[in-house]
DNA sequence: GAGCACTGC
C-alpha cells in the first residue's frame, strides 16, 4: 500500500522524478495485477474440479430444498399464531363496539324518557345498564393502568413464544385503535358544522354516490383472448389434470417451434417479443436443447432479472423435462449455486451473468445466451447488451435471444444491427380503460372513491391499486376501512390488503388467499406488483399514475427518492396486471390528454439513473478501456461516467492512464461500491479484516436494521442507543451484528432489541459471501477488537472522499464540493457534532442528510489519502475555502 | 427531529 501511495505521489509530483521509475513502477503493477488474474483463474478451475467430484450440485439442492421447507415450516408456526391475533383483535374491536353502543343507549334512554315515567322493571333495566356499563368502563380502566405498570420489554417472554410487537402494527391499522379514535374526536370537535348532528349520517351515506369521479373509456388495451367463446378456458384444474405434454402443447409458442429453430439456426442474434404467459421462458430454452444446441458440452444460458423468477422457472422446467433440478437443468443466483457439471440448460438472474463475465470473459461455456425481460432494463441487462454484442462479434458460433415485450423489439433490433424480429403472440384478456374527465387533486382520496364506486357498481372481481410507497398505502387503508364500516350492511364485504417490499412475508403472502364468495378484495400495492409479483383475479386496476424513483445526481453525488408521474409503458404495464384471468377494466386517476402529453414513452432505464462507480469497475476489470465510446443501448449522462472513473483514479483502481491497477483488479472481485471495496482491502493493512467485512455486510442491507414499531418508538429507540457507539455508527452497526452473533444468530434476541430480523440474516448472507472474497483476494480474516482506531482508518481509506467538516451554525460543509449538509437525526452522532466527520451516503430528502457518520481525524485523511489531501487545506483553524485542484499532493512520507 | 419505490451482485 504504501508503495503505491509513493507512486502515486511520485506521478503527480510530475518532473521532480525520473520518468522511468514511475513507468517502472506502473508496469510492475500491471504485471501483479495480471498474475493476480491468473491466479483467481486457476483457483476458479480448480474449484470447479472439486464440485464435479463432489457429484455436483447436489449439497445446493439439498440446501434449496432445506430452505423452501424451512419457510414452509415457518410459515405454518406462523399462521396459527396469526388466527389467534386476529380473533383477539375483533374481540377487542367488538367489545369497544358494544360498550360504545351501550353507553349511546343509556343517554338517548334518559334524554327520551324521565325516571318518573317509567315502570318499576324499565327503571330496573337502566339501573342494570348503567352499571354494566360501569364495570365495563372500571375494567378497562384496570386494564389500561395495568398496560402502564405491568408492561413488560419483550425479554421477559419465555422461549417460543413470540414477541408482540410484531403484530402491533396491525393493531394500529385497526380503524378502532385508541388513538385513531381519539384522534378523530379531536378532529371532528374542531370542525365547524352545520345543521343537526344526526342529520350527518345521512350525507355520509350519500357521499358514497355524491362524489363519485366521472371517468370516460378511450380505448381498449388489445388482447389476444378475445375469441375465448370458441375455445372454451381451461379451468386450474382442467390443466392440472392435463399431462405436462399437453400443458406444453397448449401454450402460444408451440405452433411456432419449428420455425423459431429455424430462424435461430439462420441469425446469430434473434429479437423475440412476446407477452408473458406464451410460454416463452420455459420453452424456448427446452427447444434448443432439442434441437442439439447442447450436443458438444455447451449450455444455453437464460439470464432473468429476478431472483424468484430464476428459481422458480428452473424448477418448473426441470420437471417438464423430468430431470431433478441442478442437474440438466439449473439455476445461479447469488448465494446459491445450484448447477453441476451436467447442466446444460442454466437460468440466472442477469447479475450473476454479469459476475460470470470476470471469469469467463467470452462466454466460451455457452452455445446460447438468452436474456429474458430486457424491455425492464435493469442495469446489468443494459450492460450486458454491450458485452454480448461484442462477444457476438467474434464468437459468429454463439447465437443471442433477445426477448422482451411489445414496443422495445424495435429499438433493440437497431441496436443488434437490425436483428430479426420473432414475434410470438401473447395470451391476455382486454383491458377497457378509462380516464377522469378532470385532473383530480388529491389522488389518494380519489383511489378511496374509486375502490368504493367499483365495489358499489361494478360486479364482482378484484382490484389492484398502484401507490406510492409504504405511507400512503397504511392512509388509504385506514380510510377505505374507516369508510366501509360506516356503510356497514349496506354494501357487500371488502377485504383492504396492503403489499409492498418492507411488509413481512407472511402478511404478503395474504395476497394469495382466496376471496371468499361475494366478498371483494382491494389490493393496495407499490410498484411490487408492476413486475415482481403476479396476483391471479385482478378484474379492476386503479392507477393514480405515480410512482416514486431514485435519482443519483452526479454533480453533487446525492441520490434522491422522489415522487415522479410514471410512463407511458409502465401505465400500460399496470393496466395488463387487470386482464391475466378474464377482460378487466383500468382506470386512470388523470386525463388522456394528460396521458397522450404529459407522460413520456418509456421510463427513463436505471443505468441513467444511478452511481456508476460499481459497474465501470467491472468494465474496467473485463479490459473495457474506452467507456466512453462504449456500446450502450443508452447512454448514461457523461459526468456520471466521469465522476466514476474519477473517483476510481482517486481510490487508486486506475493508474494516470486511465488502466486498471492490481487494486482495481482486486476491488473488483466485491459487488461492492468501489469506496467499499477499497475499504475491504484496506483492512489489510490496518489489520481488521473482520470488523471491516461485517461493516460492509451491515451497511448494505440499507438502513432497515432497525425497527419502530409505532406504539413502542420509545421503547425502540431506547433499545436502540444501547447500541450507538461514541466514534459514529458504523460502530454501532458492527456492535449490532457482534452481539447478534453472540448469541447464536437469535431471532428472539432480534425482537428484544428491536432489530429486524430478516435484515440481519441478509447482512449475515453478505457478510459469508464478503468472507469468501477476501480469501479470494488473499487477505487473512483478522481481528483488531477491542481497539478501534483502525476500524476507522481502514473505512477513511476507502471513503477519504466523503468527508465533511462543521463549520458555524453547527452545520457540515463537504470537503469536495463545498455543500451544507446535516448529520441524519437516527445518527448517533446527532447531538454530538464531532469536527471531522465521514459519511457512508448522502441523501436528498427533506433535506441533505450524511446517513451513516463516523468521527475521524482530518490527519488520517493525509495518512490515507496523500495523493488527495493537502496538509494546508486540513487545518482545522483557518476557514478559507479549499483549493479545489485535487490530486497535487506535496506530502512527504 | 426523520420517514425507506423496486431489483440485483
Amino acid at each position: 500500500m504504501s508503495s503505491k501511495n509513493r507512486k502515486r505521489t511520485a506521478s503527480s509530483s510530475s518532473s521532480a522524478e525520473e520518468p522511468d521509475s514511475e513507468e517502472e513502477s506502473r508496469l510492475k503493477d500491471l504485471r501483479e495485477r495480471d498474475e493476480f488474474a491468473n491466479r483467481l483463474k486457476q483457483r476458479d478451475e480448480d474449484r470447479t474440479r472439486k464440485v464435479v467430484e463432489a457429484t455436483g450440485g447436489r449439497k445446493a439442492i439439498e440446501e434449496a430444498t432445506k430452505r423452501l421447507k424451512l419457510e414452509h415450516e415457518d410459515r405454518d408456526k406462523i399462521v396459527p399464531h396469526l388466527r389467534v391475533q386476529s380473533r383477539r383483535q375483533y374481540l377487542e374491536k367488538r367489545k369497544d363496539d358494544k360498550v360504545a353502543e351501550l353507553e349511546a343507549d343509556i343517554l338517548d334512554d334518559e334524554y327520551l324518557f324521565n325516571d318518573d315515567v317509567l315502570t318499576e322493571r324499565e327503571r330496573q333495566d337502566r339501573r342494570y345498564k348503567k352499571q354494566l356499563l360501569n364495570i365495563a368502563k372500571e375494567h378497562e380502566k384496570a386494564r389500561e393502568l395495568e398496560r402502564v405498570q405491568r408492561y413488560h420489554m419483550p425479554q421477559d417472554l419465555k422461549k417460543g413464544e413470540r414477541s408482540e410487537y410484531v403484530e402491533v402494527d396491525e393493531f394500529e391499522q385497526q380503524p378502532n385503535s385508541e388513538q385513531k379514535k381519539w384522534e378523530a374526536e379531536q378532529l371532528a370537535s374542531a370542525r365547524f358544522q352545520f345543521g343537526a348532528k344526526d342529520a350527518k349520517a345521512e350525507e355520509e351515506y350519500e357521499l358514497l354516490l355524491d362524489d363519485q369521479i366521472d371517468f370516460i373509456q378511450a380505448l381498449t388495451l388489445d388482447g389476444s383472448r378475445e375469441k375465448a367463446s370458441k375455445e372454451p378456458e381451461l379451468t386450474e384444474t382442467e390443466r392440472k389434470r392435463m399431462t405436462l405434454d399437453e400443458t406444453r402443447r397448449s401454450l402460444p409458442v408451440y405452433p411456432f417451434k419449428d420455425d423459431l429453430i429455424a430462424a435461430v439456426k439462420e441469425h446469430q442474434v434473434l429479437i423475440i417479443e412476446g407477452e408473458t404467459g406464451s410460454g416463452k421462458t420455459t420453452q424456448v430454452p427446452q427447444y434448443l436443447v432439442e434441437a442439439g444446441f447442447t450436443k458438444d458440452k455447451k449450455m444455453i444460458g437464460c439470464t432473468q432479472p429476478r431472483r424468484v423468477a430464476a428459481m422458480s422457472v428452473a424448477a418448473r422446467v426441470a420437471e417438464e423435462m423430468g430431470v431433478k433440478l441442478g442437474n440438466e437443468v439449473g439455476y445461479s443466483i447469488r448465494f446459491e449455486d445450484c448447477t453441476s457439471d451436467r447442466t446444460i440448460l442454466k437460468y440466472m438472474t442477469d447479475g450473476t451473468l454479469h459476475r460470470e463475465f470476470l471469469s469467463e470473459p467470452d462466454l466460451g461455456s455457452y452455445s446460447v445466451m438468452i436474456i429474458d425481460e430486457a424491455h425492464e432494463r435493469t442495469l446489468h441487462t443494459d450492460i450486458l447488451f454491450g458485452l454480448v454484442k461484442d462477444i457476438a462479434r467474434f464468437r459468429p458460433e454463439l447465437k443471442l435471444l433477445i426477448s422482451s415485450a411489445t414496443l422495445d423489439a424495435e429499438k433493440f433490433s437497431a441496436f443488434f444491427d437490425d436483428a430479426p424480429i420473432f414475434r410470438i403472440p401473447g395470451r391476455r384478456y382486454p383491458v377497457d380503460i378509462f380516464y377522469t374527465k378532470a385532473p383530480e387533486a388529491d389522488y389518494i382520496d380519489a383511489c378511496c372513491v374509486s375502490v368504493l364506486q367499483i365495489h358499489a357498481t361494478q360486479p364482482l372481481g378484484d382490484i389492484l391499486v398502484f401507490l406510492t410507497g409504504q405511507d400512503e398505502i397504511e392512509t388509504c387503508q385506514e380510510v377505505l376501512q374507516d369508510r366501509v364500516k360506516r356503510l356497514g350492511s349496506k354494501i357487500r364485504e371488502l377485504i383492504v390488503i396492503p403489499v409492498y417490499a418492507n411488509l413481512p412475508s407472511d402478511m404478503q403472502a395474504k395476497i394469495f388467499e382466496p376471496t371468499p364468495p361475494n366478498a371483494r378484495k382491494v389490493i393496495l400495492a407499490t410498484n411490487i406488483a408492476e413486475t415482481s409479483l403476479t396476483i391471479d383475479n385482478i378484474i379492476y386496476v386503479i392507477d393514480p399514475g405515480f410512482a416514486k424513483q431514485n435519482n443519483f445526481n452526479s454533480r453533487t453525488g446525492m441520490e434522491s427518492l422522489m415522487v415522479v408521474p410514471i410512463s407511458k409503458a409502465s401505465a400500460n404495464q399496470r393496466a395488463g396486471r387487470a386482464g391475466r384471468t378474464a377482460p378487466g377494466k383500468c382506470f386512470r386517476l388523470y386525463t388522456a390528454w394528460a396521458y397522450k402529453h404529459e407522460l413520456e414513452e418509456n421510463t427513463v432505464p436505471e443505468i441513467c439513473r444511478i452511481n456508476l462507480g460499481n459497474a465501470v469497475l467491472m468494465l474496467k476489470a473485463l479490459g473495457i478501456n474506452d467507456l466512453i465510446h462504449f456500446d450502450f443501448l443508452d447512454p448514461p449522462p457523461h459526468e456520471t461516467l466521469v465522476l466514476a472513473l474519477e473517483q476510481l483514479y482517486a481510490l487508486g483502481a486506475l493508474n494516470h492512464h486511465g488502466e486498471l491497477t492490481k487494486l482495481g483488479r482486486r476491488m473488483a472481485e466485491f459487488p461492492v461500491d468501489p469506496m467499499m471495496g477499497k475499504m475491504l482491502l484496506a483492512s489489510e493493512k490496518y489489520k481488521c479484516s473482520e470488523e471491516m467485512v461485517t461493516i460492509a455486510a451491515m451497511l448494505s442491507v440499507n438502513s432497515a436494521i432497525f425497527y419502530r414499531p409505532k406504539d413502542k418508538i420509545i421503547h425502540a429507540d431506547t433499545a436502540r442507543k444501547n447500541f450507538n457507539h461514541m466514534h459514529g455508527d458504523h460502530l454501532s452497526l458492527l456492535q449490532v451484528y457482534n452481539q447478534w452473533a453472540e448469541t447464536d444468530y437469535s431471532t428472539q434476541w432480534c425482537y428484544e432489541n428491536f432489530i429486524q430480523y430478516r435484515s440481519m440474516k441478509r447482512a449475515r448472507d453478505v457478510r459469508e459471501q464478503l468472507v469468501g472474497l477476501m480469501q479470494r483476494v488473499e487477505i487473512d480474516m483478522v481481528s483488531c477488537l477491542p481497539e478501534t482506531i483502525n476500524v476507522r482508518k481502514a473505512s477513511t481509506a476507502g471513503y477519504f472522499y466523503h468527508v465533511a467538516r462543521l463549520s458555524k451554525g453547527g452545520n457540515y460543509k463537504t470537503i469536495k464540493h463545498n455543500q451544507t449538509v446535516m448529520i441524519h437525526p437516527n445518527s448517533s452522532l446527532f447531538e454530538e457534532l464531532p469536527r471531522w466527520v465521514l459519511y457512508h451516503e448522502l441523501v436528498f430528502t427533506s433535506k441533505e442528510y450524511m446517513r451513516q457518520v463516523i468521527e475521524i481525524e482530518s490527519k488520517w485523511l493525509l495518512e490515507v489519502a496523500p495523493h488527495y489531501y493537502k496538509a494546508k487545506e486540513l487545518e482545522d483553524s483557518t476557514n478559507k475555502k479549499m483549493p479545489k485542484g485535487a490530486g497535487r499532493a506535496e506530502m512527504t512520507q
